[in-house]
DNA sequence: CTGTATTTTCAGGAAATTCTGAAAATTGGA
DNA sequence: TCCAATTTTCAGAATTTCCTGAAAATACAG
């Protein structure tokens, strides 16, 4: 492997967590030099780089475009294609978990409804459709939240983030409002821009 | 596979996506079997309705136990033993969550916090430790509001994911709420309650 | 067009993983 | 303690996934 140290150690542990992910371990060491690249990459780059062949290098590539994962740029005098990844690491992850969804949440949810339509057999299957109706409800609640989420600036995601728990301090607080509602005119008419409810 | 039509259904689907994340197929379909069961089951169940070896069910249930997802319950008079999925799925999916954070995310953020420290030796490098920073920044965030987030009771975090990007509305309600505080006394008093900034 | 640079495809070999049966270890009752 | 039931281990077979080199396809400059 043809890499400064850091990026070397960084780019064997992501090919290693890769792998723990569907991803394999090539695919996943691609997008780290690219991830830590200071310009964009030939496939060429990537060869010499990785130390593997040019056609896994194609086939990583076309992995990762597959996942939305690459940004194509050409360079001036150069027919070969090069690539980087995203410079905003926020939209890195969202496109990661939009692939994860589409990937994995969608045809699971959809599973999950054609069983629950269907007639059950035995209280056995009775039970195993109550426990599949739990998690499809969980999960269309996740995804739901998800969506919401994903809506939100980057900003604004990071402000919610950082509150973390603490927002259900400020629920308490809304809920308290309400409660003065009537009470107190002014408190009243706040809460009410609140939107919703 | 020994088992009735809904039930396979669930279980073909479920090895096939574990097999997406870094567990077997075997694994995931035991599980899913364990999950829509209607009683405890011991190994020999599992295998008679998978139509796998006995070695292989005892390989997969030690699997599964190290990520915690299994119960392991006694029954009166028969020596084997048996196992359950937890009835609460949201107790589920916060091991699945917790396990998944121990193995990727504490493995990954003690990676970058040591190549953080590693002093670079050219301009190529310190571009890598910029890149790595900012990956370490969002983990960290993220795994912040994880930490937060599960520590609330079930209800709670129900009532926050059904909330959604609803909270933001909420936040600037807060905002709202300070900016008028010291034109109005009432107003600051309750915002107060946040106990927080 | 033609020729060269570049990328992609793909068959088959290499490597990794999963699975099995046999044997060893463990458990709990008598 | 001994024995039979049960579980675990593990070497190697079976399967799956990954990787490569060679060949085909594509792109583009002249």
């Amino acid at each position: 492997m043809n890499l400064p140290p850091i990026s070397e150690a960084f780019v064997l542990h992501f090919g290693e967590m890769g792998s723990r992910w569907g991803i394999n371990r090539t695919v996943g060491q691609i997008y780290a030099v690219l991830f830590v690249a200071e310009r964009p990459l030939c496939a060429d780059d990537l060869v010499e780089r990785l130390g593997i062949s040019r056609s896994n290098v194609s086939m990583g590539l076309k992995e990762l475009q597959s996942w939305n994962l690459l940004r194509q740029r050409s360079v001036q005098g150069d027919r070969r294609e090069f690539f980087t990844t995203p410079d905003d690491i926020y939209a890195i992850v969202r496109t990661l978990a939009d692939e994860r969804k589409k990937r994995e949440i969608d045809p699971t949810l959809s599973v999950l409804r054609e069983l629950l339509m269907q007639t059950p057999g035995t209280d056995e299957e009775k039970h195993a459709q109550a426990r599949l109706r739990e998690m499809h409800e969980l999960i269309e609640l996740l995804t739901s939240w998800y969506a919401d989420v994903q809506k939100l600036e980057t900003e604004r995601l990071i402000q919610l983030l950082s509150l973390g728990s603490k927002v259900v301090k400020v629920l308490d607080l809304k809920d308290r409002l309400f409660t003065l509602r009537g009470s107190r005119a002014g408190a009243g008419r706040i809460a009410n821009q609140n939107g919703k409810d």
